[in-house]
DNA sequence: ATTTGAATACGAAACTATTCGTAGAACAGC
DNA sequence: GCTGTTCTACGAATAGTTTCGTATTCAAAT
């Protein structure tokens, strides 16, 4: 069995989401790409660095700015974290996870067609 | 504007799924129904007393064993969670996690009918 | 009434996450 | 070469979470 799976913290998630976007990046562009009021850079820059050391992100320091990019697998970690979350907040019912999430605004009609087409795929086989 | 929504953490989640389900209860029911091996009874005692300082828990201390209930909504706290996982982690797309969450083995046959159902549901108003 | 067991209260330790101050290195422009 | 700016490194302060040890209270049973 590999090594246990690395749970990213709030900061981090929103670290990696810039770098799943964007691929490769500096300290100072996802620091700006997250514009926090509350945040200084040295902060971001904490944070990118202990990513590394976990293995959350890898970076080439070849130059003087470091350039990073994530480690970790955008799919597999959003699958972790879900599956987590429908164990500690759904009971064990991903049914139950679907329908909160489609129940609120943020759900809009291209996205239940979406959800529709990929209902059949996965029925189909 | 209301107070400022209280996220739960991990452990409070924990307590109250225990106390969505079953209602009513005692420390040691709790305790008991979450029989995890590395925590100790004070424990989940202070976690209870802490989520009734902070407003998830209310209790009654008439007789010597406190009986405890949620005070957060389940629905409503679900939908908080599911939000904030959503622009969190998928980025703000609903159908992203969504398929995350059915692609995964805890998603059933029988879930998925559940869903399409609700999707149609939604669908026609 | 004394003992025993179970409950609460409280504080502190251990751990994790977040934030920032400061120092020094690298570099660009004058 | 200096000067000023940008970057990294590092340590420490702060904050939040989880854990447990210990003291005390309460009540039931003997």
């Amino acid at each position: 069995m590999s090594k246990t799976t690395i749970k990213p913290t709030e900061s981090e998630m929103e670290i990696l989401q810039v770098l799943w976007q964007r691929g490769n990046c500096t300290v100072r562009e996802v620091h700006e790409t997250l514009n926090k009021k509350d945040a200084g850079y040295t902060t971001t820059l904490k944070l990118m660095q202990i990513m590394h050391e976990k293995g959350l992100a890898d970076r080439d320091t070849s130059a003087k700015t470091h350039i990073y990019r994530a480690l970790v697998n955008q799919e597999k970690t959003q699958q972790e974290m879900v599956n987590k979350m429908i164990a500690n907040v759904f009971n064990g019912s991903a049914a139950r996870l679907v329908m909160q999430a489609l129940g609120n605004q943020t759900a809009s009609q291209e996205e239940i067609e979406l959800i529709k087409e990929y209902l059949n795929t996965i029925e189909n086989k």
